[in-house]
Parts: C-alpha cells; structure tokens; sequence
DNA sequence: TTCATAATTGATAGCAGTTATTACTTAAAA
DNA sequence: TTTTAAGTAATAACTGCTATCAATTATGAA
C-alpha cells in the first residue's frame, strides 16, 4: 500500500481512483500544474470525471498535507506535491513555474522567522517567495525576434 | 501641481479626480485595501463612481508604477502605494495586511538575486515575500475564548 | 461475501471578482 | 472656444471556484 492510502484511511477518508490519479500527476512532474492542466491530463483514463472533482481533490490533498497552493497572479492556483519550503519563479510571458533549489528558504525560515515574529507580533505558519521575470526560452525567442526586424 | 499629475501628464494620461482620489486614499494608508474597500470608501465623495473606474484605475496606476499589487490568496487583490520592495504579513483570520519592514527583501535582492538568475536562466523583474499566519490582536481573542471554557 | 451506510462523485447552478462593451462625458490640445 | 482622444458609468459577459443534490461507491460490520 502506497504511504498516501495509509495516510488517507487514517483520516478516515476514502481512497478512490481519482484522488489517487491527481496526486499521481503531481507526485510525478516538475510541472505546477493548475486544475485545468491536471483535468486535462486525466480525461483520457477518466473521460467521465467532472472539474468539480478535481477542485475536491485539490482541497482534500491540500487539507491532509500531501500536497502544497501556490499562488503567482494567475487567475487560478498552481499545485505542488513537493511540500519541502522551496521559492518558485514565473515566467510572466509563458506562465512556466520553475522550482528555486538553491534558494534559502528553509534556512530562511529557521534564522529569521523570529525576528518577524517579534516584530509583528503575528504567529507564523508559512512563508511564499516568489520571483517574477522571463524565463530563458522566452529570452532566447525574444532576442530572435528583435535581430531579424 | 503633484508629483502624480506630472508622471501621468508626461505618458498622455489623463489627469481626472476619480484617479486623483484612488491614488490619495492609497497613499495616505497602511491599509492595503482592496477595490472593493476603496470603492466604498470613495462613495461619500464621489456617489456615481462605478466599480469598473476603480478596477481601470488600479491597473492605469500600476501600469505607470505608482502602485504595487499584492496577492495574498484571497479572492482579490491589494494594493500598495509604497512602491519600495518590502514584505508583508498576512492574517488568515481577520485578513489583515502589515508590512514587515525590517526584512531584508532590498539586501536580498541585491545580495542573492544575481545568484537565482545563474540558477535560473531567468530575467527577474521583481521578487514578493508573504508570511502567512494569525495576528496579534487574533491570537489574544482566540485565549480568551479558550481561557473562559 | 453480502449488506448498510456514510463518503464521494458528476452534473450543474450559482457566486464573486474581474474584464469587455458601449453610449455618454470630459480633459486638454489646437 | 472648438475638437477629439481618452475616460466614465452602467452593465453584460467571463472565469475560477463553490454549493447542491441525486446517483454511485469505498469501507467495515455481520
Ligand atoms: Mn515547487
Ligand atoms: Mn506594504
Ligand atoms: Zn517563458
Ligand atoms: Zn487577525
């Protein structure tokens, strides 16, 4: 039994092949797809299941902790399967969310976290740091463009 | 005449009261307030403003960089006419949003940015910081809810 | 295995925030 | 002034999401 079916029944809810199909796309891709993206890619194995469905999925996951909302100004949310704290960079141009590895969020978190505490007094449960540019294909295809006018 | 009516005189901007009052009620606050809380609070002074005007506005003025938007994952959006890079805290419970001034968002995009662009490949325009978490005045509320029971 | 039950699903209506459209109005250049 | 490009108000339309509800299904007790 794979570790999301345990953590699921221990929480008493159900295991069904949809919920176990959404977090199969996120748990496999680099991709922070949005509910669009992951209903898209799931109608040939489920032509019958409904937007709505994943919408519920989404929360359950969320919920339970499997899974991670970003939110980079889009109309709709982006999701992540990779819950470790890590930063994002969107590309303003094509919509690409790309992970910042080396970017020192979880150290971040550990060595300042108490000093916005004092500061605000606020009790602090998450951080999000986004980056926003141009990624390099979008650059590269830019570039193009400008030499040949 | 305001600095305000120059910068969008110089982008053949008109100048009208409805964008002068927009702009006016941003400046003078902390209060990162939505369009929907600036729209209500115009209404006194200018009774036949529709919702559209502030919404167009919004996007006129941070076209013209007079204004950033935050997205704190509500349904909307907020805005800030302080327009230097700084973070802000956002409460889940009452929806407050504060600045945290004292974070180094303008050390960190000078230090580490050059850094995330090598990783990257990326082009970054701009970086957004948001602690998410319970405010003061919350979590005093909350005790006392619990102390009583 | 079978069955009872509560949880979940799919279909769809509804909602909130936002954008587009259009006829009327106005700021500002000539 | 007059001209006109830009802006405003009113509102229809769109989009991401949530609520509702009848039909279906996962789960666990018998
Ligand atoms: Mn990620
Ligand atoms: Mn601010
Ligand atoms: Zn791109
Ligand atoms: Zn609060």
């Amino acid at each position: 039994m794979h570790a999301i079916e345990e953590i699921l029944r221990k929480k008493k809810i159900k295991v069904t092949p949809q919920r176990m199909a959404v977090y199969s796309i996120l748990k496999q891709s680099k991709f922070h797809p949005n509910v669009e993206m992951i209903y898209q890619k799931l109608k040939p194995d489920f032509p019958a299941m409904s937007l709505a469905t994943v919408y519920k999925t989404m929360d359950v996951l969320k919920k339970v902790g499997l899974i991670q909302e970003l939110n980079v100004g889009e109309g709709g949310l982006r999701y992540d399967a990779q819950i470790r704290p890590h930063s994002h960079i969107y590309c303003k141009n094509c919509g690409k969310v790309v992970d910042v590895d080396h970017f020192p969020l979880e150290e971040l978190q550990d060595s300042l976290l108490e000093k916005v505490k004092e500061e605000t007094g606020f009790n602090i449960l998450f951080v999000q740091l986004y980056f926003f540019g141009t990624c390099p294909e979008c650059n590269d295809k830019k570039e193009l463009l400008e030499a040949s006018s």
